[in-house]
DNA sequence: CCGAGTAACTTGACGCTTCAACTAAGTCCG
DNA sequence: CGGACTTAGTTGAAGCGTCAAGTTACTCGG
């Protein structure tokens, strides 16, 4: 904490402001959409996405917890709640007696059907339809820069769509 | 909803991801910096920068509410608390006595500028260690262009630092 | 100048996230 | 084997955000 650091400059300055109210203001643009069409936050969309796309629609806790950058707490509450809806069922895995394996339901199945394209029309018009193609590229190549010192593992490939 | 909607390319695929894992750990690896030193979340010393750089130290409960991107509701509660540690204090106004005016107390400005090093270099080692000038200037414009739809006023000047 | 409408907050209840136990099961090794 | 340690997950309490309702004050047309 000394008071000779170093600042910021003003151009990254202006970048770092830029990218906070992103930051700040995708999450819940993104849930307001789902909410609204789909009863879903986007946790919940995150949760059931990735299980649409596992093998037997099924995985482990703590691989979904992983999956979703999520603490195994968190998910608990949210399975749960998933389970109480009639989205998902959870059940002891056989191997491994301590650990749960989350199925999705195939009422779970058609309400991630339903919910993803006008999720992913959500996500082009917030983000894609304001970028050129070099954008997109640069894009990605900058949020993996970030992303590579947040998630070293990258250990979050992030909600397929 | 219909089936022929258009989807993402791979390219827009592989950056939404990337966006979506800094928009997703980035929060929290600020809240984790400033709670560890400061007690304080990143909404919080959003709220306590913004003041410090006001005019007396003060600003409209409403003012500060927007340029947080809070709720009123949010940020009263949020307020209190504060005025319950002693970093701010709030008035009615004078002008007008439906609002109240908040005033961050030499304390509050003590905790903000002890805080505020920490919090820059993190963001520094997070953000701008990973980028060349190239891409911050066109982190800037990206996120910008991503902005300008999220926030059509651009009413957030975000956290300065 | 007075009543309807609106603006600026605050408050309380509810839902979700976190954190700190706690349970139960697997593993390691002496 | 058996005790110590670790892993997987759940649970309950506490804290924060949101939403709806309430309070008080300003405003503006008649």
């Amino acid at each position: 904490m000394s008071e000779d650091q170093k600042w910021l400059t003003v151009d990254e300055q202006r970048a770092w402001r830029a990218l906070m109210a992103v930051v700040v203001l995708l999450p819940g643009a993104l849930d307001t959409q789902l909410q609204h069409d789909s009863h879903l936050s986007n946790f919940e969309y995150g949760v059931l996405a990735m299980l649409s796309e596992a093998p037997d629609r099924t995985l482990r806790m703590s691989q979904l917890a992983t999956l979703n950058d999520s603490s195994l707490s968190r998910l608990s509450h949210v399975a749960r709640r998933l389970e109480e809806r009639g989205s998902i069922v959870r059940q002891q895995c056989a191997d491994d007696r301590r650990a749960n394996i989350a199925t999705l339901t195939d009422a779970g199945m058609t309400l991630v059907r339903e919910a993803a394209p006008g999720h992913v029309a959500r996500v082009r018009e917030l983000i894609f339809d304001q970028l050129s193609g070099d954008q997109v590229s640069e894009l990605e190549q900058i949020a993996d820069a970030i992303r590579s010192n947040l998630d070293p593992e990258k250990r979050m490939p992030t909600y397929v769509n």
